[in-house]
DNA sequence: ACGCCTATCTATACGATGTATAGAACGGAG
DNA sequence: CTCCGTTCTATACATCGTATAGATAGGCGT
């Protein structure tokens, strides 16, 4: 049962465990080193894949970016009772609540190299997904009015403000008051409504 | 001019040198062997007085919120030709592109220690101040209407998205854009505006 | 005034991390 | 079958946070 020499597809052996380590065990813990020593191999091995850490962190973004747009895409294609923009926020709230990890390394910038074109690439598609949500300039889609502009960043702000102070925990305080009794996608509703 | 074993007021100086870090070396700069180094001392220098990192770190986030508090107040004193929410929304989005590096130290909480009384203090004063800015309910200005805390929580999203997203560099193509021109505080009108 | 006691600061050590380098093992092209 | 580049290992180094032990100084009781 010795392992061979060469692994066979190192690159993916090491992207699913970086996944299941940052999924266990957060972001701080997701090092280039656990991540060798959960797939068996030498620290060193990754090198050749990935170059760098914000090489094999920016692939294993772009795989949680195309997780993110499965979603996103899913809310839209089925927003079931709710408006699109709606859906489309529940789903991105949703994402962020479900893989909080994750979506800290995608919208942590630092870390991350946006010149690999897998990364620019699921990166671009989920801004296009964030946009196609609104309703579109008739005249000219490409240009868009500053009203749409304005709402497409209005919509896009507050989802994702209001992902990242839940996941930071600064919602707690109002969660935990009778009018949404921990109910996050009652405070999400309400939060849109305004 | 040897200076003497005992610093006489070590933990300012040791906040003044993490303070001049952060804000010319980023956030990843800021170790504190690199703070203890700045200040001419050992590196175990700090430990008496903060514990370990997260102490100092979570101190001089206290810092930072005692200047974010004051930046709010004076807008809510004086919101000039704004509304108050709008003018408290504006100070926020311009403190965090004045000291981005102190606002993602202040709002990245797992390397902060929110037991600490000066930093639990500040951090609730913040809030305190966000929550303000919002009509109060006028029979029991204790216990919100869902309606209120929508738009206080929607409020606080937009505006701590807004300043996320543009942090994060995620903005710079839709600033690009000829409807804003780069003009980051028109963007933001345009997205309050939704 | 004197001696101890505690807080403060230094020195050293240890494990962990990212990365550079050199060498070994494999696989395919000629 | 040989050579060569790719893949992986082994080793080394600087840096980090932290634990520990020891040096220093200031304050307090006597």
């Amino acid at each position: 049962m010795k392992r061979p020499y060469h692994h066979g597809d190192l690159p993916a052996a090491l992207l699913r465990a970086a996944g299941e380590i940052l999924r266990s065990e957060g972001l701080p813990a997701l090092t280039l080193r656990a991540v060798a020593r959960r797939a068996g191999v030498s620290h060193m091995a990754p090198a050749p894949h990935f170059g760098d850490l914000s090489g094999l962190l920016s692939e294993l973004a772009a795989i949680g970016y195309g997780l993110f747009n499965d979603t996103l895409r899913q809310a839209q294609d089925h927003p079931g009772h709710r408006s699109v923009p709606t859906a489309t926020a529940h789903a991105y709230v949703a994402f962020a609540r479900t893989e909080p990890a994750m979506f800290l390394l995608m919208f942590r910038s630092e870390r991350l190299d946006f010149g690999r074109p897998a990364l620019a690439a699921a990166a671009a598609e989920a801004t296009r997904l964030l946009m196609r949500s609104l309703p579109a300039n008739a005249s000219k889609p490409d240009v868009p009015s500053p009203a749409t502009l304005g709402r497409a960043v209005g919509q896009w702000s507050v989802v994702h403000g209001f992902a990242m102070l839940l996941i930071d925990g600064r919602l707690d305080g109002i969660l935990a008051a009778p009018e949404c009794d921990g109910d996050v996608d009652r405070l999400l509703d309400l939060a849109l409504a305004s």
